[in-house]
DNA sequence: GCCTAGGTCCCGTAT
DNA sequence: ATACGGGGCCTAGGC
């Protein structure tokens, strides 16, 4: 990995180690006191501050404050940039072209500038998502519940949208099942209501809705009861331990 | 504003180095290669790669890829931490105590570290939100249509949440005014449309639907004609405007 | 290209 | 403390 930096430059100095930078597509850091201007969806001003600016080798940049997770201004991959002295100030520009959004940083200090071109072909894995817990269930459906058939999966309805599993009971009712990965709030609750409202209009059958989640909020508990429809608790831990005992079977055998 | 910077630094001295700057509540930045485990909410794992991390005086943790807006591992403010050496590779713990969530970062080399105590007191302004747009109705109703009437704002409506906006038409109608700064969707329609039929129950009288909006998303006005309900186009920029002349005027004195 | 749904969302605000 | 809605959300997947 190459890298270099420099400590308390001159702007003159910022300047070119930041248009080098940038055109080697390498990512760039710079500390130093500055003021922003955004002007794109919405409009925005940041005044003088010492801050951190972070531009990665395909566009995106990151303005920091001393605290805060939250970038205060940004600008998303793809961004296009142009360094300039403007008032005496350091000008970096990043430009967005859909929508059409500009980000201006101008620097009247930089304390420190660093830049490296960083190899990083580490996989990520993330154990469990909500798509995990939806193939989770097609493979073992006793997880919804004994005799669950599943029929299909990210089923359209119209105008009420996509419900994540359609299926039929031991004694043939249709089941409609609602995936949540996190704990099911009202919200949840209303769209499996939706779901099994515009099921029971086109079929006139009976329609049972059931929503599986590592668990279901209080406050949407009396709702569930109310619209006769159901919960059932399933952890993502098991999803997980489920597919992977699953893994080489195909999708296809169950939908 | 102090700062500190080594190059290649051995692993003890980026141990030293990072010690002191956690426990100093400095901004640290480290750049070498890692692996990273987090385990919470959800679980993932990175394999090694060349990466930057982010610590933030107030515990915010940030360990961002060469590309990619978002940073792949992250802990929110408030974060714990430890530092310590295990098989060898510097680990830098950060936990989260609620929800309870860990973050463990294993460097085996350290490219490049930085530290500084920032000073950032400039003020941050966002031209326009929701809350303006509703002010700036609130102060020229005109906005939403001639003779327009507000009653009350944020009023709550059981169930059904809170509507923008309760006035009346020059006609004595009731209206329920529903604010979106972006364009309104399908959800935005069907969100007004429970509080128009929560309050046409409450009342027993005609009751007029109005999605206020910088536009109206294309599959939404299907929706809000079969529902018989309306849109009003206001832009975030002319609320702006409303607002800056409308300064020193109260709220209370419209609701 | 636009649109929809999910996120370890984060974050403010109100309860 | 916890629930709820908004975000310049961002990001991935469909069409």
């Amino acid at each position: 990995m190459s890298h270099q930096s420099l400590e308390e430059p001159s702007l003159e100095e910022a300047k070119a180690f930041i248009q080098e930078a940038l055109s080697r597509r390498r990512m760039l850091l710079v500390v130093g006191n500055c003021m922003v201007d955004y002007e794109g969806r919405a409009s925005s001003k940041l005044d003088w501050g010492e801050r951190l600016l972070v531009v990665k080798s395909d566009g995106s940049v990151m303005v920091h404050r001393p605290t805060g997770y939250e970038p205060v201004n940004w600008q998303p991959p793809g961004s296009i940039f142009h360094v300039e002295f403007e008032d005496g100030k350091l000008k970096i520009r990043a430009t967005r072209l859909q929508p059409k959004e500009v980000l201006n940083i101008f620097f009247d200090r930089v304390y420190h500038v660093f830049s490296a071109e960083l190899r990083d072909e580490g996989e990520f894995s993330m154990y469990v998502t909500e798509m995990d817990m939806q193939k989770a269930l097609l493979t073992m459906p006793e997880l919804v519940e004994e005799g669950f058939q599943p029929l299909a999966a990210e089923k359209e309805l119209g105008e009420s949208g996509f419900l994540d599993i359609l299926g039929q009971d031991s004694q043939g009712n249709l089941v409609v099942v609602e995936i949540k990965r996190n704990p099911a709030g009202r919200e949840a609750v209303l769209q499996l209501e939706r779901y099994v409202k515009t099921l029971r209009e086109k079929t006139g059958k009976q329609v049972r809705g059931v929503i599986v989640a590592p668990e279901i909020r209080r406050e949407a508990q009396g709702l569930l009861a109310a619209l006769k429809l159901e919960f059932r608790q399933v952890s993502p831990r098991r999803c997980y331990e489920v597919l992977k005992a699953g893994k080489g079977r195909k999708l296809s055998e169950f939908i």
